[in-house]
DNA sequence: AGCAAGATCGGT
DNA sequence: CCGATCTTGCTG
């Protein structure tokens, strides 16, 4: 079976059916060194405003307004002053979620994956269904994985940062 | 206009 | 464990 680009089905649905789906999927880069794909590993999901840990919990701004859109564009930001952080929009219009990807095989933490990709801002807003430069590829098969909370969002405070929302295929 | 904080990483 | 490094969002 060919690999198939995902489609606003996949990206609309809430972002816990999405996130543990990306583990069976590839994500996809084309650039001017040729085409390549890589097993998503690892996803934490960013679930609405409700969500302490979410940076839709604090309004729609500049920065997080690609979040707000259906399913299916990239959120990009800087954290650090040094690393970008690759999220994947999900679910409906005004129903702000995103699925950080953390780990691709080979590469884990979420700074190393943007860093081997070469992804910036340039892409946040990028669009995964139309983009010629990166999209996501739906796998054949489910893939076991295991959950555990998210890290680095212990500011969030419970039970934001109990919930088992980081994804790992084992 | 100034400032504090941050979904991390790599070196001690 | 700590420093790097700089955008963002909030305050004044």
């Amino acid at each position: 079976m060919t690999p198939l680009r995902c489609t606003e089905t996949f990206f609309s649905r809430d972002v816990l059916e999405v996130a543990p789906a990306l583990l069976s999927s590839c994500l996809v880069r084309k650039d001017e060194n040729g085409l390549k794909r890589f097993r998503i590993t690892e996803v934490e999901a960013y679930r609405g405003k409700e969500d302490l840990a979410c940076h839709a919990s604090r309004g729609k701004t500049s920065r997080t307004r690609v979040m707000y859109l259906q399913g299916g564009y990239l959120y990009i930001y800087l954290i650090y002053g040094m690393y970008w952080m690759m999220n994947i929009v999900t679910g409906r219009k005004d129903e702000p979620q995103a699925a950080l990807i953390r780990g691709m095989e080979g590469i884990s933490g979420p700074g190393r994956v943007t860093r081997h990709l070469r992804i910036d801002k340039s892409f946040s807003g990028e669009n995964l269904l139309i983009s010629d430069r990166i999209w996501i590829e739906s796998g054949s098969a489910e893939v076991p994985y295991k959950t555990t909370p998210r890290i680095g969002i212990d500011y969030a405070g419970e039970p934001w940062k109990s919930m088992p929302w980081r994804f790992l295929a084992l």
